[in-house]
DNA sequence: GAAATAGTGTCTCTAAGACATTATTTC
DNA sequence: GAAATAATGTCTTAGAGACACTATTTC
């Protein structure tokens, strides 16, 4: 039995959340696409955070601007090798950064609507991990990780929208957000739209802060109910 | 490096919230108390969760009513000996059971304040546990899972306030609580107090109920922004 | 000026919180 | 009847949702 961790990665693109996959070279399920994983090295991680952090960063050249566990999947049938016990991981990232040529992000709805085969359970924990992303937009500044650096209140609604997959009212939105624990104006101004728009960046400091009430859109997603059965 | 799991076990008791410790007979620690925890053996045991259940019945001789897996550590701190990897579970147990007499249930808010030391990182995955148990009971229905049979609705207001450490408004309670997918009426009645109050139990397929706004209590205790640092 | 987007004002509605009131029991 | 507890009614308030309106830009 080994440890090992799994990283599922979003980002927003485009107006697309996307995830990150990689083509698998090794047995077994080689050729098939995955998620990016490793095994814990006892020597090297202080920490299985730190585990997460170093393989996303081997594997993909990547750093995160979140990171989160999300779920331990520890069972008999998910690598038909041997019992398995593997750490699920949810990841933020900067869409500026560039991935290894092996890596691909793609619109995680198309993903899950299209059935695609994924290696392992690779599907299922994308799966998760997108509710626990949605669960956590529904009632956090969450999405705010999103953005390197400066962005607009309609920028950071497209976000919520996008994640949440319905449209939010703007004035409701903009009266949640607009707080001075969550965001700072910066004073500048973003004007590739018509009418200006005023840039803010995270708070100092931005922990996640959480709301004492729902952003609910249309879509009903059932609650994360699970963390292997909760949120 | 092996893999392990913790699990933490609630009761509600006389008014007050129990956790489940039992005194080590084994080095390292030996006699301190600690939580009930074992390893996963992979021969006997399909799922992690299987794991927690085998421990639970064979070290303490109870069966959960509720199981929820918390959070995973693993580094190389927490265990003097090695590198580790364990799973924290959550457990909610019925006061009805008898446990085996190395272990004993103290008042867990005793236990938090008392700064006594535990095994290992013990007393800071006990605050975790409790720390989801707190946020859930703010936005859901979990603390049915601590009835095992008939309850009445003050009765079950107490449990919340006692989870909470803060009183709630009576009426907004039973408005919140008093739906036909929470609760169904039996028919029955309590008539321990002077008026009778009407018994209930889990409404069928008793799946957790989410509300869309927190119950909040005066004590302002931080979210449980972690899972490692979520929920 | 028209179109597009940013940003605000205001009304309604829901549900929480506060509090009073009624109902049913024991003594 | 008094005390105790269960259960309900009602008023206020906060914030979501809906929607109209104003503001500032490009063309």
């Amino acid at each position: 039995m080994i440890g090992t961790i799994e990283v599922c990665c979003f980002r927003l693109q485009q107006g697309q959340l996307q995830v990150l996959l990689h083509k698998r070279k090794i047995e077994p399920f080689i050729n098939q696409f995955g998620l990016i994983g490793g095994g814990i090295l006892a020597e090297q991680d202080t920490d299985i955070k730190d585990t997460a952090s170093r393989v996303l960063q081997q594997r993909a050249n990547l750093a995160w601007r979140y990171l989160e566990q999300v779920n331990t999947l520890a069972n008999n049938h998910r690598d038909p090798r041997d019992w398995s016990i593997c750490c699920l991981f949810l990841a933020i990232i900067d869409p500026e950064q560039k991935v290894n040529p092996h890596c691909k992000w793609i619109n995680v709805f198309d993903l899950i609507n299209s059935k695609v085969n994924l290696a392992f359970d690779h599907l299922s924990l994308i799966q998760q991990a997108l509710l626990r992303l949605i669960n956590k937009t529904q009632y956090s500044s969450l999405p705010v990780y999103f953005f390197a650096d400066q962005f607009t209140l309609p920028e950071l609604q497209d976000a919520y929208e996008t994640i949440l997959r319905s449209k939010l009212p703007k004035a409701a939105f903009r009266r949640r957000l607009n707080r001075p624990d969550i965001l700072v104006a910066t004073g500048e101004q973003d004007r590739s739209q018509n009418r200006p728009a005023a840039l803010y960046r995270s708070a100092e400091q931005h922990l996640l802060v959480h709301f004492d009430q729902l952003m609910k859109g249309h879509s009903n997603t059932a609650p994360d109910t699970t963390h292997s059965d909760e949120p």
